[in-house]
Parts: C-alpha cells; sequence; structure tokens
DNA sequence: AGATATATTTAACACTGTTCAATAGATTGA
DNA sequence: TCAATCTATTGAACAGTGTTAAATATATCT
C-alpha cells in the first residue's frame, strides 16, 4: 500500500526536475530554445526517460503554463479578498491591475512562454484559453466583482457574463501588446494600462 | 538597362512562386506543418534554392502575414469610405466589425497563420504588431473616428491616442479568442463580437 | 535466490533549417 | 561564334529536432 504512495511521490518528483530544468531553459533562452535533449543534459538523465513522465514536449509545455495561469488566478483572488470597503470600483480595478501585472511578469520570467515574439512561440498563447479550467475561475470572479455595481444588477446573467468576456478578452490583448512590444517606453505602458483600467471602470459603471 | 529590370521582375516572380506554395501549404496543413523542403516540394525546386530569395523561413511567414494585415487594413479603409451619414458611432462600429471579420477570415483561411492553437504558432501572433507599418495605419484610422465624437473633441490627443490602443487591444484579444476557441458556437461567438461592438461605442460615446 | 516489473539508456528513424561546393544555364565581351 | 563571367540551381552535408523501441540496469516481490 505504501509502497504505491511512495512510488507515485517519486514520480511527481521526478515531474518536477523535468519541469523545473525545462522552466530553467526557458528562462534562460527563451521557449523556442528548448529542446527534449536540453532538458535531459540539464537534469543529467538520457532524453528518452522523459517519454516515461510526459507525453511529449507539448505536455511539459502546457503544464508549465497552467502553473504560471493558476498562480495568476489566486493572485486575483488574494487581491479580491483584501478590503477595500465593498466598493466593486475599487475592487475590480486592484483585480485586474493584478492580473495584468502578474501575468506580465510571468511572461518576463518564462519570456516567451505565456506569449512570444519568436517564430516559435505565441503559440502557447492559447493555453491561456485552451487548457485552462482556471480561466474560468478567473472569468467567474470577473462576473461576481460586476454583479456588484449598481447599473448591472439589473441587466441578467447573460449581460454580465458578456461584459466579463470583454473585459477578459480586453484584458488579454492588452498583455499581448505589451508583452510582443518590447522597446514600448515604461511610462507609455503604465500610460496604456492606467487608461485600460479607467476606460473597463467606464464600461462597468454605466449600460 | 531594361535587362535588370526583366531580371528583378523574374526575382518577383519567383518569389510569389515561393509565397504562393507556402501559402498553399498552410493553408492546407497549417502553419506548425510549413517547412523548407515541402515548399521546395510543391514548387518543384530544391530546398536550397529558396534561401537566395528570402532571407530564412521567417522571412517567408513574415511576407505572408505582412500581406494579410495589408488586406485587413485597405478593408477597413474601404468600411470608412462608405457613406453613413457622417455618424461616427456608425463609423466605428462598421470599421471594427470590418477588422474583426477580415482577421477572423483570415485566420481561417490560412488556419493557424494570424494566430494559432497549435504547439508550433500563435509565434506569429507578433507579427500584426511587430512587422506592422500597417498597424499604425489601422490605429491612426481609429484615432481620427474617435476624433468625431462628441466629448472626445475635447479631450487632448494623448487621451485619443490611448483610447484608440484600448480599443484596438481589446479586438485583438477578441479575435485571439475567438480563434483558439475553435469549439465555441456560432451564436456565442455573434453575441461576443456584438457585445464587444456595442462596448466600445459605450466607451466612445462618454468618458 | 530467482522471477517480475519498472526505470533508464542507447541507438535509431524521419524529420527540421541552413550552408556551401559543385554544376547547369544564361549573359556578356571579343 | 567561342570563351569568360556571372547567376540560378542542385545535391550533399551539418547539426540539430521530437519521438520510438529494443536492450539493459535497477528495484520489488514471491
Amino acid at each position: 500500500m505504501t509502497k504505491e504512495i511512495r512510488k507515485e511521490r517519486e514520480r511527481e518528483e521526478m515531474r518536477k526536475i523535468i519541469l523545473d530544468a525545462a522552466g530553467q531553459i526557458i528562462a534562460e533562452e527563451g521557449i523556442e530554445r528548448l529542446s527534449i535533449r536540453k532538458i535531459s543534459q540539464k537534469m543529467e538523465y538520457s532524453a528518452g526517460i522523459i517519454y516515461h513522465y510526459f507525453q511529449n514536449k507539448n505536455d511539459i509545455i502546457e503544464h508549465l503554463l497552467q502553473k504560471g495561469y493558476q498562480d495568476m488566478v489566486s493572485g486575483i483572488r488574494s487581491a479580491q479578498g483584501e478590503e477595500m470597503g465593498g466598493d466593486p470600483s475599487l475592487i475590480l480595478k486592484q483585480s485586474l491591475q493584478q492580473f495584468i501585472t502578474m501575468a506580465l511578469e510571468e511572461g518576463s520570467q518564462y519570456p516567451n512562454v505565456m506569449l512570444n515574439d519568436s517564430p516559435a512561440v505565441l503559440s502557447h498563447t492559447s493555453v491561456l484559453f485552451r487548457g485552462a479550467a482556471q480561466e474560468r475561475k478567473a472569468i467567474d470572479m470577473l462576473c461576481h466583482c460586476l454583479g456588484q455595481f449598481q447599473h448591472i444588477k439589473e441587466k441578467d446573467q447573460v449581460y454580465i457574463e458578456l461584459t466579463a468576456q470583454v473585459i477578459w478578452s480586453a484584458a488579454f490583448g492588452l498583455i499581448i501588446r505589451l508583452t510582443v512590444e518590447k522597446e514600448l517606453p515604461v511610462e507609455q505602458r503604465e500610460a496604456l494600462i492606467s487608461h485600460y483600467l479607467d476606460t473597463m471602470l467606464v464600461i462597468a459603471n454605466q449600460s
């Protein structure tokens, strides 16, 4: 009995070793330079073994992204947990701010993982949506937040959902933009984020 | 003299042959399956020759994307050219509608070129921004359009630019979303686009 | 201890993008 | 027209890729 548990734990440890090695390589050279052989080399194992722990290279990348995404969602959640007098505007603003900040950090920590500008990558942007049961959580949090605005209370659930989706998509587009356009000066980045937040508040505050 | 002209024309013809072959392969199998050897095979030339006409594989892809982007911009321009009584709301709505429609078409015509969900691709999303002097044109058109709204007239140029950027980013995020989430039912897609358009109009119509 | 199952390595396969010396073809000058 | 020059094109090679499968080592169980 306890054997299976230990075996499972060892298996999980090995998976972590692989993911860590991959994450390190991505951080160092970018995801487009990630290769199975490089991972195995960094792990000091042979290349073939990786396929006993992951289906393929994509599987590895998706696991990395899933984790990044999870961090972001829990980041938002903690932002919503903080006391701010129940003011929905403040909560919304803070949550979106937190989301964008974390996404951008994630994207510079694993440069070109969340999003990328090299030939081999923006591929994985998709995982932000596709793989992500986490995404649904984030949108639900947005819906809940929107439901607390005065004028939105009168609308139906579909309206709230659609609005959340639009706000969410807009955040996503902004993040891609800021990730891709590396040469954009800091003050312009901040102005853009700030204007985005203001604009989303306008949307939330009036029909 | 005329020799150089003809040589240049032949060179351009060869480049077109390469681009067409590449575009065909992408349309058939997706960009992640595009390879130099496949292009050369479809052209019925050897692989090496391609490097006499393009620097590398990316160069080819960027040329394809540049073209797609150009089409989109001129699509918006023609939408703005149409008569609609000078109503800025209508013009804005129509332009954004046109942009989204064309981007989604482009993305299904060259599946996974403009955007992609496969491991190897969303890479090229970047070109929508990076390579694109065209993008600036589109944003300028947006700014011009926004400048015609009553309450925006009073704001400064920076405000207009930022608003245009936010609207643009939001469109982009929406396009990615709709491109990636292939399984989303048509009516939901349309509801999302429609709500996006309404929301952008809200932004344009009040501060 | 031997048998069984699992972890790991090694070697191979079929690809990839890219480069470069060799060749074929056209263009030029004498 | 013939040789020389230049350019387009080929074919082979290089160093790499993801992935698979048989062989081997290691641990587990009877």
